[in-house]
DNA sequence: CAATAATCGAGACGGTACGTCACGTCTTCTT
DNA sequence: AAGAAGACGTGACGTACCGTCTCGATTATTG
C-alpha cells in the first residue's frame, strides 16, 4: 500500500531542483477520489469536485494525472491492500474456495463498488482497462497461477491453462458483481468451486 | 423492433390531434446513438451529437428520452433481436454448447462492445442496469431456465438453481467481454462447459 | 444611440430559423461591461465577471463577441450619443470652440476615462484601436472634415489638409486625457485654438 | 543605464553578508521585458515569460520588482538615453523643428512602440503614468522649458505658459503615435509647428 | 376548408465542468 | 543571502454540452 501509486506516477525519481512534490496533497487527493467515486460514481465525478474537497488547486490534479481516468486508477491501487492473497496453506482446493469466499466479502464492500466502476470506466477508455488488469487482475493472478501449477504437478488438479480455469472460476463473482441479478452471498463461491470441482481435481 | 421503445416510451395510441411523432426521426436518433456508442462508448456520449448526426434538434431527443441512459438502453433493445435463442434441438448439453459458441460471436461483434458498454454505464446509472436485466439477460434466461428445468426433471442434469447454473456458465465468457484479459474464441466456449460438465451433467 | 452597435455585431441578419438573440442579454451585458470597466479598468476587467453581473451565460457573451477588446469596443459605441457633434451654426471657428470645449467636458467625465482605457488597450491590441478610429474617431472627422472643406471653400481658413488640422487641434486634447500632465480645462481648448488660428484662419 | 532602476528599487548600499545580487540577472531581466513587450505589447507581456526568456528565476524576478508595471517602467527607464536633447544651437524655431523631427523618427521605431505601451498601461495602472511623466516627459521638458523661457525673455516668442505650448506642440505626435490613424512622417512634424509658428512667434 | 394543435428543425439561453495558463508564494538544493 | 527550479493554491480563460426555451415551418385532426 505504500508506495502503491509510484507504478503509475514515477516519483522519487533523482530529487529534482525545484520545490518537491506535496505528499500531503498527493494523498488528500487520492482519498478525495475514493470518497467521491463511492458517493457518485465514475460517470458524475468531476476533477473539479476532487480539488476542491481536497482543498487543493485544479492545476495540481492536472499536474500528476493525465486525466480522470488515471486518477481513479491510482486512487483505487493506492487502496488495493494484500487482504485478498492466498492465506490457506492447506490443499488448493481449500485455498480457493477460502480466498473466492473472501472475494465475495470484498465484492460486497465499497471496494467491491469502487472495482465495479473502473471496469465500467473501462469500457470507455481502454488505459484504464488496462490498468485494472496490469494493477489488479495480474498481482492477483500471478500467486494464484503458481498455486495452480503446483496443484497440477502433484497431480491434485487437471492439466489445464491456469488463467482458463481462473476466468472460470471468477468469472461468475464479477458477472454478479457486475449485473447484479442476485446478490453475491459467500454460498455463492462455494456452488461455483463445487461446480467445477469435478472437472477440475482428479 | 416493432415495439421496442414501447417499454420505455409509452406511445399514446389515443392518436391527438397534433402532428404525429416523426418515425424517421426516432429512428435516426436510435441509429445515431448504437453508431456513436460504437464509435465513443457511453461516456463520450453526447446527446449534442447524436441529434446532430440524425439531424434533428436537440429538443426532439428530450421530447421522447429522459436522459442519456434511457436513450441508450432504448437503441439497445431495439437492436437486440431474436438470433440468440436456442437453436438445437438435441440434449441439453449440446443446445448449451451451440448456444455458448454462439455468444462468443456476438461478443467479438459490434455488438459486443455494445453490451459491454451498456454493462459499463450500468454501473454508474442503475436504470441502465435494471433495463440491461430486463431487457437482454431476462428474455434469454427465461428460454434457458426451462431447458434447464427439463433437463433436471428428465435427470440429464442434476438438480440445482438454474439461474446459478447459468451464472457458472456465462459469467465466464461476460469476464472475459468485459476485461478483455484474454480474446474471447469460441474455444473457450467449450473449455468453460467442459470444465463444468462433470459437476453439471449426471 | 439605438442600433449603435449593430456596425460592430451583424444583428438583424435575415432572421434565421432558431431561438432569437435575447435583446435583454445583449443590454445587460454591454451595461455590466461599462460598469465595470469605470470600476476596474481594461486590465482587470473579465468576462467572468461581467457575465457574472449581468446574469447571463458566458458562453452567451462569447457567442456574440470574439474577444474582451470586442465588446469593449461595442459597449463604449453604444454610449457614444450624439452629443459631440457640432452644434454651432455660425462661423468655423466658432464651431470649433464650442466643440473643443464640450470635448473636454466629456474627456473629463467617465466616458473619458474609457476612452483612454480604449486607445490605452489598443497599444496592446490593434483591432481595438482599428475600431476605436472606425466607431469614434471616424464619425466625428466625417462632420468635420466637411465643415473644414466648407471653410476652406469660402476662404476662411487656409488650404491645409483637413485631418492634419484635426489632428493639431485635437492631438493636444488627447494627450492631456492619455498622459494627465495636467488637468483639462475648458480653457485649454480655447487655448490650443487661439495659438492655432492665426496660422489656420486667414 | 547605471542608476536607472535606482529610482525604482532602493538598492541598499550597505552590502549586506550574503550572495550579492546577480547584475546578469538583472540586466537579463530587463532586456527580456523590453523584448516582449515590443513583442506581444503590456497586456500579454507575463512575469512566468521574462523569467524564462532571461532564465532566471521567477522569485528573483519578484524580489526585485513587485509588479509587472514596476518592472515595465525600470525596463522602460533603462532604455531611455539622452538621444533626444535640443542639440541645435540656434534659434528657439530651428531647434524645436529640429527636435520634433527627430521624435517622429523615435516614434516610429521600437521605442516608439514602446512608449505607447507604456501609456497604454498607464491608462489601467496610475503608478505606470506616474513613472513615464517622471522619468520620461519631464526630463525632456525640463530641457524644454529653458529654451522657451529664453525665447519669451528675448522676445523670439509670445508669453504663453511653456508647459502648455509644448503640449500643443507635441500633442499632435502622441496622438498619431497612440491613435495610428495616419504614419507619422517627419513632414507632420514640420506642419505643426508651421501652423503653430504665428501663433506662437512675434 | 379553415382552425387548432402537436411536432419538427434550428439555435440561443443560463449553467457546469473542462483542461490550460499565469498569478504571486513557497520550499528545496546550489552557488 | 541570493540564485534556478519548480510545486503550490487561486482564479480566469475560452470551449463543449447540459437541459430548457423560443422561434417559424410542417402536418395531422377537428369543427
Amino acid at each position: 500500500m505504500s508506495k502503491s501509486s509510484a507504478a503509475v506516477i514515477e516519483r522519487s525519481s533523482a530529487r529534482g531542483r525545484g520545490r518537491p512534490r506535496s505528499e500531503q496533497a498527493r494523498t488528500a487527493i487520492l482519498q478525495s477520489t475514493l470518497d467521491l467515486l463511492k458517493e457518485v460514481g465514475f460517470n458524475e465525478l468531476s476533477i473539479e469536485s476532487i480539488a476542491a474537497r481536497a482543498e487543493v488547486g485544479k492545476a495540481t490534479v492536472y499536474r500528476w494525472w493525465p486525466n480522470k481516468a488515471a486518477l481513479v486508477i491510482d486512487a483505487f491501487v493506492s487502496v488495493v491492500g494484500e487482504e485478498l492473497g492466498f492465506k490457506s496453506k492447506g490443499s488448493v482446493q481449500n485455498a480457493l474456495r477460502d480466498q473466492m469466499r473472501r472475494w465475495t466479502v470484498v465484492f460486497r464492500s465499497p471496494l467491491g463498488r469502487i472495482v465495479a466502476s473502473v471496469i465500467g470506466a473501462g469500457q470507455s477508455e481502454p488505459e484504464i482497462l488496462e490498468a485494472f488488469r496490469e494493477h489488479w487482475v495480474e498481482p492477483r493472478r500471478r500467486e494464484a497461477r503458481e498455486m495452480l501449477k503446483r496443484g497440477i504437478k502433484n497431480g491434485e488438479i487437471k492439466d489445464l491453462d491456469p488463467d482458463t480455469i481462473l476466468d472460470i472460476l471468477y468469472g461468475p463473482l464479477y458477472f454478479r458483481l457486475l449485473v447484479q441479478n442476485t446478490p453475491l452471498s459467500s454460498d455463492f463461491a462455494d456452488v461455483v468451486l463445487s461446480a467445477i470441482t469435478p472437472g477440475l481435481f482428479q
